[in-house]
DNA sequence: ACCTGAACACCGTTCAAGT
DNA sequence: ACCTGAACACCGTTCAAGT
């Protein structure tokens, strides 16, 4: 229900109040449930951050898994917006345990970083998706990009969509560029072949 | 004055009586200079965004020349932290004259990234560099990373601020490669040596 | 055990009134 | 023109009291 409220209207729309009369009970009663608003919003994130189940098919390559982790996350992000530049801003969003999380690692292992360092390369590249994906859903991506009109036919405003989803696009292309030069060029510097 | 108070005390604890009492002011003062609270903060957000001068030496290659500007970044959003997972939830944190957006439209210029392409390519460069800017800074690469100690040695928790450098550096470098290899990429694609 | 009304200590903002 | 006190419509949360 906090969820459905935040959607609606914004997470700073969201009361303990209005929260509780959505429900049909008392503003008080909430309290004997939960300990206070963090903890409900807590719960509202983390539970988003752990909903989508994205069942990353083990025959493809490392690259096209890496796009459907992030497309599917993306499909999530435009799904609660409001929540989600919400949600950024806390560190407990993405969980270990999240199948987000489990699947990134799972990915980046089979493509052939060393275990130890899975979660330190996870890390910076689940930071980036992200941020991507921010600015996307709070427009900060169209605004920067829309200082000169790519066009010269059209009105110069209609198309948002398609912009955004090539910029989203290009991103994540850079990112698995980048994640590949890095494993390649590890690859030279061992040259060790080290099966499993 | 309002900064200072964010800093001290995070974005939710400014308020516009504190920061009145703060300013030795009555608490309606404010709204002679101010249309309202979320004026203040826009007005904080964007003057820390448009703040560090970036002088990037144009005799560097332009690798470096992005090494330079996401580390003045850096240092900046290390100065600001509360500040910072605020701004970057608003769309209008960098604007379009802000030294450093124009550092990296530059750069990514004379790097060769066609002049009409330029926002586009710098937007999600941006968004990436700031996401991963913010889970630093909020500690969720920290955590994301920790699940797996190290070392064996140590007490296991010490070690917080060098590992986070490195991650933001691998990140960017993964960026950095990402650009590479679509300049590249590109550059073979057309052969056509366009120089200016 | 669970719910509830009243109350407390705050908010942002308006507005009529002061100088 | 600028400042101000009182007031309004809200908050989150506590707590004693109800069932």
């Amino acid at each position: 229900m906090a969820l459905r409220l935040i959607d609606a209207d914004g997470v700073e729309a969201l009361t303990m109040r209005k929260l509780a009369t959505a429900l049909n009970a008392n503003p008080m009663s909430l309290y004997h449930h939960v300990p206070n608003k963090d903890a409900v919003l807590q719960g509202v994130a983390r539970t988003v951050g752990a909903q989508f189940r994205t069942a990353t098919r083990e025959d493809a390559a490392w690259q096209d898994r890496i796009r459907q982790l992030a497309e599917d996350f993306r499909t999530l992000a435009h799904r609660h917006p409001e929540l989600m530049t919400y949600s950024f801003a806390r560190p407990d969003f993405i969980q270990p345990e999240d199948p987000f999380w489990l699947g990134l690692t799972a990915v980046l292992e089979d493509a052939g970083v060393p275990e130890a360092e899975t979660p330190q390369v996870a890390a910076p590249v689940c930071a980036a998706v992200l941020g991507v994906l921010i600015a996307e859903v709070n427009g900060a991506l169209h605004q920067w990009s829309a200082l000169l009109p790519t066009g010269d036919g059209d009105g110069g405003r209609a198309d948002t969509g398609p912009d955004d989803s090539r910029m989203f696009r290009l991103a994540l292309e850079m990112i698995i560029a980048g994640l590949d030069s890095r494993l390649t060029s590890e690859r030279i510097g061992r040259d060790s072949s080290d099966s499993s």
